[in-house]
This record gives structure tokens, C-alpha cells and sequence, in this order.
DNA sequence: TTGAAAGCGCTAACAT
DNA sequence: ATGTTAGCGCTTTCAA
């Protein structure tokens, strides 16, 4: 009677445990443990029993129970930024590949390119006990991190750095990307040169504007302030910029899109306007080979991988202060880079 | 001595427990339990003492010990099929809003398409205890699910059905998307028609197919085998495909793609062929309006929702037998479909 | 080769 | 309002 109003309200859902299988099976708990867990010293016809049990019964290891007896999880958390984001979709797989050749289960979440949902995230990782954790920041505060971290999170930062924390980070080089980006257009004999980019407090923001900069004034070209756009990458925000720039009574005869959400929508608003203008973007995009559209390529699959594999070494001892990895870019010319400045 | 040594090879990685914060706030294990999970029934002066122990010694709930003890994790799974797959990117998106929406965290991977770490990374999830599964199915058997959904893990499967199991499922109208768009290319005038799929194994690659043939049986058409190319969507094996349809002696005038994997390549490969062929392709694409090609666009984040929304149906104790829910498809003119079939 | 007992950190049930 | 006790399902330790 017990026995049945115990299995009945059973919380997970009336699942067997070890004790069910080791009862069925008629062993000890212990040697079930080792079947499951593949340890020595059990004998064939024991593990045939056990075996038999665990398929009867429909049996699976809870692993909550064995991640609080073992502390370790075997599991890294990503945060991502947007998962709809298809610079995110490669970076994310190739994280996942390195943690699968680890033996480590891949749990990803996105903050919405919120910092509050983004601490709230890696947070609940932290929780979870994640062995360690990938984060691509949408906040510039990380020092919510930090006592995970000294409790033995492995942490590393990509796509941005950690803000007011030392972490490690792997990042493309933003700056000198949109630097050649620039140049490439200045090149190409532009002299008034939009740029369209997401929010300065985003460190890929800044630093692609540093870039923009510096390549204008090594060419001695002056920048107008009203040819810098910052804001958010949304449709509605980036088309009214873009238009603005190019209806202006000096309009820009070049443009600069800061990443692949803006390089989108420029495309469209640049294809809906009279005379050619130039664009080269940071990021590539799906098509963009057909669309003859010029960009500053980054490897997502590399950040990724790069950053998974820093992940590992720490979890598997290493030491050391934290690193800056820096990839460098690609510049990939396919036509629109290279649409020359009107004359006059 | 014994303190330090226990604290010192901890398992966590030197974590304070709520013992520890217990010890420091001077209070009963319980108190920190009602403070940390908002429980009324502590004084306000009792809980800033917890409050500053918890700062303090940057104490963290651990999770698996709660979900070892309550049973129920507020975490579901996701098994995707391809992360870096634009289209799964709203989807997951999605999934994880309505997780959010409902309380629970969003555990995803992928599959990579390959059915056997489809099974593994499933059972993974239920070995953690997740309380609901979102499955796209890589693979076409999925009896071994059966004990965990017996053991009542919430289970729905999206974009396709599950296999030889009874299920939720929540599915674009493949056969009608396609249907329709074949149908669109005969309404232009084409007679010789060739569907490039993905492996008919996969059920919306079937489903697509039979569309085709639906299409074409309607209108009276013939349809010759060598005009159906099924198989892998690397852009080799479809670039093969598609120059074999159009240098064959009869050759095709138009091309119905049977997902946005083969559109993109067969895009590439019709743009380095001398004639115009028209294209119809089934999933929408990033930029292929400005491509003008033309789609049958399924809603990507309506599957994940309804599929999510279902879920927590289920969870909350929906009951009734397993259904089917079939989201309906767009066709999207914008010029490749409209290409007129050549006279004679 | 096998098993019994202790305990991981938390919450539920029951005192106080 | 607060504390004590038992126990979730597993692994670790130690004994048989």
C-alpha cells in the first residue's frame, strides 16, 4: 500500500531508479552503478541481469543526482547573443563540435542582446552547475561573474571582451577589419564616407568606428559627424539612417555598414535609390557572393572553436593569466566595394 | 583543520552551500531556503542578515540539488536539427520566448541530421530531466523515447512528424506548399519540370515530393524520373544535380527546390547558365527578395511557438490523444517563378 | 566480485 | 517566525 502510493505520486513522474533495477535484477545497488557507469568488476552473467532490468524497467540514469554527488557536469553553457542572428548559427555549432569531442553537453540560451537577461541566463547556467561558460556579452558589467569564476567556472568571452572583469576573449579584429574596409573605398576614390554601425556602448560597435576613423585620417580625409549613424540595427532605424546620408545636401558617395543586420538592410534601401553608392560591410551573409556585395569577413566557426577550445584547456588544468585572441578578417571584394566615386 | 581540508578539495570548486550562509547569517538552514526562494515568513531584519551572508560569500543555489528534490527542473530540451540552418534560427528563437514566457530555462542541440546523436542527445536531455522535449527529428524511428514519455516527459515534434511512436507534432503543409508552387511554375507555362530534394527518407522532403507530383498529375502532366534528383543538400551534390537537368536532351525549363539548403545552390548554379530557368524554391531565404526569387515561405517562429505553446499545454496537464497541427504556406512571387517557359 | 552505509545540497513535512 | 529531520537518486568509501 505504501510501496504503490510512493510509485504514485512519484515526482519524476513515476521513474525507476537504481534501487528498482538493482531489486529486479536481484543484485546490490552498487553493482548497478557500475554497469551503468561501465566500471570493472562485474561479472558478464551479473551485467546481463542488470542489463535486462534497466531495458524492463525503461530505466535512465538521473543525472541531477549524479552531477550533485560528483560536482561535475559535464556540461558548458553559451550565452548567445541572438540565435536568430545567422552570424551566431555557425559560431554556436562549432562550440558544439568542440564540446561533443570533450565528452560535454552543449546548453545554449540568448540574451536577446539584453544585459539584464543575459546576467539572468548566465546566472541560471551558474546554477545549474555548468563546468564552465561561453559568453558573448550583451552587457559591459561582468563583474556578476566574478564569484563564479573564483569558484572554478571556467569562463571565456567572445565576439566582445568581458567588461570591468579580466576573462579571456577571442574577438575579430574589428578595428583593423573596418580600417581595410574603409581604405578599400578611400581606394576606390571616395571622400565622403558613411558609417552605419549598432550602439557605441557594443565593443564591436567602437571599435569598427575606431576603424573607420583611423582609416580616414590616414588618408587625410575629414570626418563629418552627421556621416556616423549609431543606434540600434533595426529595419526601420538603419533605412532611415542610410537615406539620410544620401539625401543630405553634401550626401556620402560610400558607405560603411557596421554589421551584417545593418550590411541587410542597406542593401535593400541602396537598391531602392537612384544612383550607385558604394557599400562595404563588416560580416558576410548568405548570398551576398550573388549580390556582388563587398564585406569584411570574419570566421564565426573559428570564434567559436577557438573560444570552446580555450574552455577545455582551462577545465583540464591550465593556467596562466587571461588571454586576448584576436582573428583577423577577410576582405572579400565582390563589386559594390568597388563602385568608383562619382567624378566631381 | 577538517574545515579547511573539506572546503579546500570541495567539490563545486569552494562553493559555499546554504549551510554555509546559514552558519555565517547565524540563522537555521530553512530561513536561507525561504529567503533565497522568496518564501514569506521571515522577518525583514532576518532576511537582509541572510541577504548580506549570501553577498558575502557570493553563495549560489545549486540547482541540481533542488531539482534532485522537487523532481521538476523548469527546463526543456530542444534537439535541433542543423544550428547554423538559417531556418532554424527563428524557431529556437521561438521555443526559448515561450520557455521564457512559461519560467523555464531552454536547453538546445543539434543533430547535425545524424539519427544516432539525434537519440543520444535526447536522452542526454532526459537524463537531465527536462521536464518537456522539443524534438525535430533527424532520424525516422523514435520508439526509444517511449519509457521517458511514459515516464511523463512532455514530448512535440516540429517540421516533422515522429516515427513509428504516436506524438504531438506541429508541421508546415509541405504537400500543399509544394503543390502549390509546381502548380505556379505550370500556370507559366512549363511542362518539363524538375524537383531537386533532399533524401526521401526525410518526411518533408516526401511530402514535398508527392506535392510535386500532385501538381503535375493535376495538370495532366508526365512526370520522367529522370527530373526527380533526391539526396544530400551539399552544394556539390546539387550543383551536379542541376546542370544534369539542364543538359539533359530534354532539359528542364523550370525547378522546383524542395528546401532552402538546395535554393541557394541552385541559385549559384542558374546564375553561371546562359538561359533564364525559372525557380521556385520551398522555404523563404535572407535577401531573396532582392534576388527576386521567388518562394513558398513557411513561418519558421510560428512552428517553434505553436510547438513550445503545446508543450507547456501538456505540462500543464492538457490532456487527450497526441494531434497533429499543420501550419499553412506562402507563396511568394518575385520574379524567378514568373519566368515564362520558352516557345516551342 | 559484490554490497552497505554515508552524504552531496537542497526542499517538504513537521516541530517549536 | 524559525528550526529540525528526513530523504530525493546517485557516487564514494569501506567492508565482506
Amino acid at each position: 500500500m505504501a510501496a504503490i502510493a510512493r510509485r504514485t505520486d512519484h515526482r519524476y513522474g513515476n521513474r525507476p531508479t537504481m534501487k528498482d533495477v538493482a531489486a529486479r535484477a536481484g543484485v546490490g545497488l552498487k553493482t548497478v552503478s557500475r554497469v551503468v557507469n561501465g566500471e570493472p568488476g562485474v561479472t558478464p552473467e551479473t551485467e546481463r541481469r542488470v542489463h535486462e532490468a534497466i531495458e524492463a524497467l525503461g530505466f535512465r540514469r538521473n543525472d541531477s543526482a549524479r552531477v550533485l554527488r560528483k560536482g561535475r557536469t559535464a556540461t558548458v553553457g553559451l550565452v548567445l547573443e541572438d540565435l536568430a542572428d545567422p552570424f551566431y548559427g555557425p559560431l554556436s555549432r562549432a562550440v558544439e563540435e568542440v564540446a561533443r569531442a570533450h565528452g560535454a553537453l552543449l546548453i545554449n540560451g540568448s540574451s536577446a542582446e539584453d544585459p539584464d537577461r543575459e546576467q539572468e541566463l548566465a546566472l541560471a547556467l551558474c546554477a545549474r552547475r555548468v563546468d564552465g561558460l561561453i559568453v558573448i556579452p550583451a552587457g559591459d558589467d561582468h563583474r556578476y561573474l566574478e564569484p563564479e569564476i573564483r569558484a572554478g567556472v571556467a569562463t571565456v568571452f567572445v565576439d566582445r571582451p568581458a567588461g570591468r572583469i579580466d576573462a579571456d576573449a577571442v574577438l575579430s579584429d574589428s578595428f583593423g577589419g573596418a580600417r581595410e574596409g574603409v581604405s578599400h573605398l578611400i581606394a576606390h576614390g571616395h571622400r565622403r564616407i558613411g558609417f552605419v554601425g549598432d550602439r557605441p556602448r557594443i565593443h564591436t560597435g567602437a571599435e569598427r568606428l575606431r576603424g573607420y576613423r583611423a582609416a580616414m585620417a590616414e588618408a587625410g580625409l575629414p570626418v563629418r559627424e552627421e556621416w556616423v549613424s549609431l543606434g540600434s540595427t533595426s529595419p526601420e532605424r538603419v533605412n532611415a539612417a542610410v537615406r539620410g546620408l544620401l539625401t543630405a545636401p553634401e550626401p556620402v558617395t560610400a558607405l560603411f555598414a557596421g554589421n551584417n543586420r545593418v550590411t541587410v538592410t542597406a542593401v535593400r534601401t541602396l537598391a531602392a535609390h537612384p544612383s550607385p553608392v558604394a557599400l562595404v560591410g563588416f560580416d558576410d551573409i548568405e548570398l551576398a557572393d550573388l549580390l556582388g556585395i563587398t564585406v569584411v569577413a570574419q570566421d564565426a566557426a573559428a570564434l567559436g572553436r577557438t573560444a570552446a577550445e580555450r574552455l577545455f584547456r582551462r577545465l583540464d588544468g591550465a593556467g596562466g593569466a587571461p588571454e586576448r585572441v584576436v582573428l583577423g578578417t577577410k576582405l572579400l571584394a565582390r563589386g559594390s566595394g568597388e563602385i568608383p566615386a562619382p567624378t566631381g
